[in-house]
DNA sequence: CCGCTTGCTTGATCTGCATCAAACGAATGT
DNA sequence: ACATTCGTTTGATGCAGATCAAGCAAGCGG
């Protein structure tokens, strides 16, 4: 199953400060690294896990890209998110010890796979890991609030430009440009997470290139004006009339 | 502010097994009374906490009916979800330091005010009560994915139905009837939770009046085809051409 | 190189829900 | 008991996005 597992270090990690808490001592450096239990290479396409899956670990994404999407048993189907590099997948599978959505690799990828009672036992050890676990997981809980307010009142305009200014900031935040991105996903993917079916996805690309907000070349985006995609998410087109 | 503050335990609360893990010994279930720092009063419409203001507490919900809902500057609203007794509210605070979203109570209720720190710190040594906390963090991130199911690829008919049958089943895990039930809040309340405007609401109630799924009085529901509603959660009327 | 598959775009039409509007019922305070 | 306010219901109309349909571009295997 695991083609490459290789064991590895958080200490010297270049992640580390996304994905592990900051300023650790010495000692608290070194008892992290016994999180990590193994990394593991996923090809695209593959499945980090899939939901009825016995839950045991977390997993820290070092390189790649990844969707989670929830399916009912009537074959409905929703991206839940998308997740790159030192974010944290996993987390559904606590409360009920099994996985309840499945994570997929959206290209080549790896992840350091973090046993999740290895994860506890040191948390009760180290302040800061337990003080980090929780604000993970508070994070998670806030992004869906906006998944929510987006799925509950923004237009197809509104959505994709929320869309795009999220993933900008979040490549931005890892070292890439605020204005290029090549999307990982297809349109299909992107209008399950938002609400929107694959052509009114691809229709608004073709509105935000008409208006000059954005260059769009299949999945290379270049944005054009950043303001005018901040302008679009607080339309207040709904209130026009409030 | 907190017209009525009073000191109480967990031990004896008819609500622990709710909102405390189970099976503790006689010497944890007395820690865990330490968790609790007072019970607080809330009028209804008052708000238990709004977005912005600093964290520093979990609450349990011992009596009453709350709603927690975002805000963006521009005026958007977003319920986020209803909480009713045994159920914990603040986990957005974490994260931040701050709170994202507001809770106010729909009803005249009852809290118990758990600071954070005494629980991070107590979970650092009863290893059921940190299990715990992570489950209750998890569950709400699966219950958001849900809502976000919800949010993303249902009809209207499917959302009041699923929205009904998650209230009775969790009304009823409190030992109320699985039938009948009395909506605390307003349609516009249950619309924006919904992602739905109050006037669809009102209808799609009135439809299931007409198709004897339900009686509805106002705020007074009781169900008549459980079986019915779960068929249009279900329906897959999506799907028909696929 | 070609043929195939997969993903994307664009057009035409349809529809579910929003919007606008009005009236009604229930609760609240005087 | 009454007026006022707030929440709800119901009807008429409009529109954003879904659906249906066709063609196109890109990647890939042979």
């Amino acid at each position: 199953m695991n083609a490459h597992v290789i064991k590895v270090a958080c200490s010297n990690c270049n992640l580390r400060e996304l994905c592990m808490p900051v300023g650790l001592n010495e000692q608290e450096l070194q008892r992290i690294d016994e999180v990590v239990a193994v990394r593991r290479k996923l090809k695209r396409g593959a499945a980090l896990f899939t939901a009825g899956e016995k839950f045991s670990s977390l997993y820290a994404i070092r390189t790649g890209f990844f969707k989670t999407c929830v399916t009912t048993p009537d074959g409905r189907d929703q991206v839940t998110g998308f997740q790159m590099a030192g974010e944290i997948v996993g987390l559904d599978g606590i409360v009920n010890d099994n996985h309840t959505c499945d994570a997929v690799a959206l290209e080549d990828a790896e992840v350091c796979v973090m046993p999740f009672d290895r994860i506890e036992e040191l948390s009760r050890e180290v302040t800061a890991l337990q003080r980090h676990v929780h604000k993970i997981m508070s994070r998670e809980i806030v992004r869906e609030h906006g998944v929510m307010l987006l799925l509950g009142s923004m237009r197809a305009e509104e959505r994709l430009a929320a869309f795009l200014l999220n993933l900008v900031q979040r490549l931005n935040a890892r070292g890439f440009s605020r204005s290029e991105l090549v999307l990982r996903m297809t349109r299909e993917e992107i209008g399950s997470y938002l609400g929107l079916k694959l052509e009114t996805v691809s229709r608004t690309f073709s509105r935000f290139v008409e208006e000059r907000v954005a260059e769009v070349k299949q999945r290379h985006v270049r944005i054009l004006d950043t303001d005018a995609l901040r302008r679009i998410v607080n339309s207040q087109s709904h209130l026009i009339h409030g």
